[in-house]
RNA sequence: GGAGAGGUGGCAGAGUGGCCGAAUGCACUGGUCUUGAAAACCAGCGUCCCGCAAGGGACCGGGAGUUCGAAUCUCCCCCUCUCCGCCA
């Protein structure tokens, strides 16, 4: 959510950044929308204030001649508040609406553009394979060494639901092990995380359970639903809290199981597990100063950690600077990496793994994460940054494509090595 | 899941219908005193909304209700603690 004030005093600037965005929100109604909600509310306090005064005389009259008028009129201003109220609530009602469409601001640098192929690509890093053989895809190398049960899962679950096995297991848990060890070793605090959360923690993070298109499943009869990834549970971790300036950048990786429902992805379904249902992530997420100097430096720092996993596992990857239609609502800036995944398309392309997104105090506005900085009055909206370190089901469609070898088996990355127990599969 | 006790400012904790945005203590900030510090004393010290400002208003877990008036009474919900049950 953007400032409301902000929003009226640069309605130009955001119309221009809503349509860099690909958003469509009246901006001028909410300019004029906000107008209404002073005159209103201004008009409410004034009746609140009469019934005060009036309450409190009331309190004192000495008797029930002079009481009388004073409840009458006591009355007559209840209701009078409650219709105020009332046409307030409409307003601002209205205005909410609005104002939760609206996306942040982005980055000056962040290239304009509408759809994910105007992202551009920054820099690339390690050797693309050439196989003197037909690669197989990462469904084919599962199946030839009983990975991923598919048809199981279906079964279970249905379509989009797999069973990981064997060495995958110790796979997923070995590049949990690896990535958390990594952030501990950078001072983040580990954490595992709930994998339900509460609607206003949702809503806080920028996350709509109830859209049409919702990638969110809801628990029915509770206002819990299980969360698309850790961003949900770390984001809502400090909700309405008022953090100590010093004690900021507060920095956290946090495990979970991450549920999509992938509604209106129907299209773009893909083999294997690189689109599905459920998966396991390690999420980074931060709570920098409310400066652009703290959070884009610690935007970079979740880049460099990213990059960093991916050299250690030896994955050649790209790194893109998202484009402004492809940034999603909270981000003022995004970056992808994208590994290389030789079974993809015919002959390899690149698939995202992992984002890091500088949300500013988008999110924070929701959430209501404060602090207060000496010599400003009040408190100010901290800046939340977010980003992955390694979701298993694309890290493990990379590496089974990247290190499968002429003789049908596959290696396994020297780092995770010592978890998995074993350098090969098969 | 059952029974009970609770949820008040940064923390502790009083307050059972108007004199309460809220006693008191601690913490914190400024000052006096002191060579300095501590102690003592004095003063200040919540968040949010509207407003250029002066000022006004909201907020005692959340929501609805009763009342001229609710931290205080009623109902629903959430959360915490204790005990019992169940259970990884």
């Amino acid at each position: 959510m953007l400032d409301l004030q902000f929003i009226c005093e640069n309605a130009e600037l955001v119309s221009e950044n809503n349509r860099n965005r690909g958003v469509d929100v009246d901006v001028a109604r909410v300019v004029e929308l906000r107008g209404q909600r002073g005159e209103l509310q201004q008009h409410g306090d004034a009746l609140r204030g009469e019934q005060k005064t009036v309450s409190k005389q009331t309190g004192q009259a000495k008797s029930q001649a002079e009481r009388e008028p004073l409840i009458a009129r006591g009355k007559e201003l209840r209701e009078l508040v409650a219709t105020a109220e009332e046409q307030l609530a409409a307003v601002q009602c209205e205005l909410d609406d609005l104002v939760s469409q609206i996306p942040n601001m982005s980055h000056p640098d962040a290239p304009v553009g509408k759809i994910d192929k105007e992202n551009i690509e920054v820099r690339r890093v390690g050797e693309i394979p050439v196989f003197n053989f037909k690669p197989l895809d990462h469904v084919e190398l599962a199946e030839k060494h009983d990975l991923i049960d598919f048809e199981g899962g279906a079964r279970v679950a249905g379509s989009g639901f797999y069973f990981l096995k064997n060495e995958a297991v110790f796979l997923e848990m070995a590049l949990i092990q690896f990535a958390m060890n990594k952030l501990r070793g950078e001072g983040f605090t580990i954490m595992s995380t709930p994998d339900l959360a509460r609607q206003d923690v949702l809503h806080g993070t920028g996350y709509n359970p109830r859209g049409e298109e919702t990638q969110i499943y809801s628990i029915a009869g509770t206002d819990l639903s299980l969360i698309a990834t850790a961003e949900i549970p770390l984001g809502g971790l400090l909700k309405d809290q008022i953090v100590e300036l010093e004690k900021l950048p507060l920095k956290y990786a946090g495990v979970s199981h991450c549920f999509r429902t992938e509604a209106g992805a129907a299209g773009k379904a893909s083999r294997g597990i690189y689109r599905v249902h459920q998966f396991s992530k390690v999420e980074i997420f931060g709570f920098t100063a409310p400066n652009l100097e703290a959070s884009n430096a610690f935007h970079a720092e979740i880049v460099r950690i990213e990059e960093e996993i991916f050299q250690a596992l030896r994955i050649p990857y790209r790194v893109v600077d998202t484009c402004t239609g492809d940034l999603g609502g909270p981000a003022y800036r995004k970056y992808d990496l994208e590994a290389w995944m030789p079974g993809r398309g015919d002959a390899g392309e690149f698939g995202e793994v992992t984002s890091a997104s500088n949300c500013t105090d988008y999110q924070a506005r929701r959430l209501g994460v404060r602090t207060r900085i000496p010599d400003k009055k009040g408190t100010q909206f901290v800046h939340t940054l977010n980003g992955t370190a390694v979701a298993i089901s694309r890290a493990l469609v990379a590496i089974f494509e990247n290190y499968q070898r002429a003789d049908g088996t596959i290696g396994i990355p020297e780092v995770l090595q010592k978890w998995v127990g074993a350098e090969q599969i098969g």
